[in-house]
DNA sequence: TTTGATATTTAGACAAGGCAAAAAATCTTT
DNA sequence: AAAGATTTTTTGCCTTGTCTAAATATCAAA
């Protein structure tokens, strides 16, 4: 299994997760930030190797083996996050791009000592959930700021938008895993959001209420 | 700078340090295990980015760039292991494979968080020197038990052939980083040398006795 | 249902890294 | 110095993953 391959895998993998039906080329394209030619042929690749099932024009759907691959790749990928975090003391936003060479190195022995010298963590800085050796997990339900009810409180768990710019935003106004957040207002005339966390009020952009995920308290 | 490119490097680097002039294409095809044409393809690629020198037929010295490029990769190869095998308790004979592996990821601030969670060890678990964030390291005298003294006692510091079988053996035998041995005699007839170590007598054979490496009590 | 837009696939090309076989250079030996 | 042996390089081809451009399939709208 090359790097490229693991890639794309993991990729079907996120789109399924957020949409019941098969991907796009497209779509798929657009998230390995390639083209839809690269994507047709990486697709055929994974055909033949029985990870996908694939009709042309029509999308892909991972296998059980396609998956099980997939998921392999997600465990490694957060475990490596929390190690970067808690032991080498990363910040937030510094954790995902490291994690995303460390989640293709080879060894099953590796990813279940490093889980043990983490103390078997359940969810990775970001708050999204850890495989566990046998690839299960909790599928946490979180609705983002925009869903929420106002006037109800919640706990951050997470955040869709993994890139720097956007962690960068939420540390800078002191907003991480496991911060308690009121819902205070929804503008509609822009879809913005007023919140209030740690005695602080802020009005969050419909970007931002998009991205960042909740849990009831 | 690819896997294949900083192997090379590595490659070189090595069998640099274990003789005086020019690496040639054929020592380093072995090194590399593929064939003289490959090696002669990859020459010319470093040698186009400064990253040795070449004279066709008259093999390779690394350039000044081309050496610090290997010997990072060689820093963070050994501080991998480091971490193999303390943190996560691996045996002496596993973390070179995985470490071949965690050598090529990128990320200076990794390396030098990482040596800082080590709490900057000097050497690997095979008894070679770390070079530090400068790229400057100890050269440790050595001498393999071939060359040592009868009657003397030496320290064992490393081992030269890295490879999984060996490590075992020594393992198997007790034998490893900072086991006191006395030299009680050597077999002309085959090269064979008899050892003292914790109380045991052990005849090791020509192959053992000249990739275990020992220095001065 | 026919046109137009969009999505997808095919075809041909390229760069990286590798291999085998043939050619060329160097070394060794007489 | 010439012959033979060895080393190194060249040549041509293969695979992986990518791209652009062209062709084709599907969907949506009139």
């Amino acid at each position: 299994m090359t790097f490229a391959e693991e890639n794309y895998l993991k990729a079907i993998f996120h789109l399924e997760s957020q949409s019941t039906d098969g991907v796009s080329t497209n779509a798929l394209a657009e998230e390995m930030q390639t083209k839809a030619s690269s994507a047709t042929d990486m697709i055929k690749k994974l055909a033949e190797k029985n990870l996908l099932s694939y009709v042309p024009y029509q999308g892909v759907t991972l296998s059980k083996t396609g998956r099980a691959s997939a998921i392999k790749v997600v465990r490694k990928h957060r475990l490596w996050e929390v190690f970067l975090l808690e032991k080498l003391h990363f910040s937030w936003d510094e954790v995902h791009d490291i994690a995303e060479q460390l989640e293709h190195i080879k060894s099953e022995k590796l990813t279940n000592k490093l889980e043990e010298f983490l103390d078997f963590p359940k969810v990775d800085p970001h708050g999204d959930p850890i495989p566990d050796k046998e690839g299960n997990f909790d599928r946490v339900k979180k609705i983002c700021v925009a869903d929420a009810k106002v006037g109800s409180t919640y706990v951050c768990v997470g955040v869709n938008d993994s890139s720097s710019h956007f962690l960068k935003y939420l540390d800078g106004n002191k907003i991480s895993l496991g911060t308690t957040i009121k819902i205070l207002h929804k503008e509609s005339f822009d879809n913005s959001v007023k919140i209030e966390f740690d005695d602080v009020q802020l009005v969050v952009s419909e970007n931002v209420a998009k991205n960042l995920f909740l849990s009831e308290a």
